[in-house]
DNA sequence: CTGTAGAATAACATTGATGTAGTTCTCTGA
DNA sequence: TCAGAGAACTACATCAATGTTATTCTACAG
């Protein structure tokens, strides 16, 4: 038998490694409850699933990689269920207002492999074609000025 | 003669979408200064360079993205420069406190293709070892409970 | 030269996420 | 049964990021 009855909050935050100010903060709001059994009162006790504690790993893993509280929330409220299936194997893509859960060590693998932690990436393409489109928009007259991404001419101003 | 003198703060705030507030805050706190030129008082005027307004656009895409204010500064420092080059050939990878800028339009370019915005990318492989390492070390005694992340059985598990 | 629009500045409020300290329960061991 | 430990709860403080409003300059048009 595995761990009796699931972990407490303070073996739970243990583990994770958060405070436990960050524990019951997450409980509260109903970002991530315990399954096992939740409070109900003060002296009550809180019991958390090896499953809660994978999800509560991965709330801290983008917290440490520097997204907001409120991204997270709507990754795991879409993911609540989707987690079910063989963790290791999964990668979570979070773009924007929707997350995939991307299966099979397929096509950004190679970039996974270097360390853990979350990914950032940023096309800088789109970047640039908002932009532009926006000063077209509206400045109609006045051409964009590229000097300091020009490919040829070396790029002058400072 | 594109834009004779660059931007004023109300046009980059308008062409980058973002408010007057953010834009002086950022000035302010060394995020973006107005290259051309900055303020000195009260009445004087900030003048932002398409470059600028290119971080400033990549600054709001990260924001949108979930992204905290205090780990974008940090792709800021790193980046300062290395966006010289031709900016749309270019991808921020962030991966926890370091940032990288990928060139070309390799492995990755798959995923990126469909849409704008920033990929934030967490493998749940790190995730769960990481777990399993730090349970086995504050437990030592109990083994892991895995239910519901079995890959044969079907992952029963409420 | 002068008045006014525009822009930076300043002061204050707010919200989310957390820290800290103290209080109130409940559960369990003796 | 009873006391103490442990955990949830409460209240207050803080910090970053931003909204709001009013004020003070500066630059420019007339």
């Amino acid at each position: 038998m595995a761990k009796e009855q699931g972990y407490s909050g303070d073996e739970a935050r243990k583990i994770v490694g958060i405070t436990y100010r960050q524990l019951d903060y997450w409980a509260r709001t109903e970002l991530i409850r315990p399954s096992l059994s939740d409070a109900s009162g003060s002296g009550t006790r809180r019991r958390y699933s090896y499953r809660d504690l994978l999800k509560l790993k991965a709330v801290k893993a983008l917290i440490d990689a520097g997204i907001r509280l409120a991204l997270i929330r709507r990754v795991f409220e879409f993911l609540e269920e989707k987690l079910d299936e063989d963790v290791v194997q999964v990668n979570l893509v979070i773009q924007g207002s929707s997350v995939m859960v991307q299966r099979g060590e397929d096509e950004i693998i190679d970039l996974l492999h270097n360390g853990q932690g979350v990914l950032n990436i940023l096309p800088m393409a789109g970047v640039k074609e908002d932009l532009d489109a926006k000063i077209v928009e509206l400045f109609p007259g006045a051409d964009i000025e590229e000097t300091s991404t020009e490919i040829d001419g070396k790029a002058v101003g400072q």
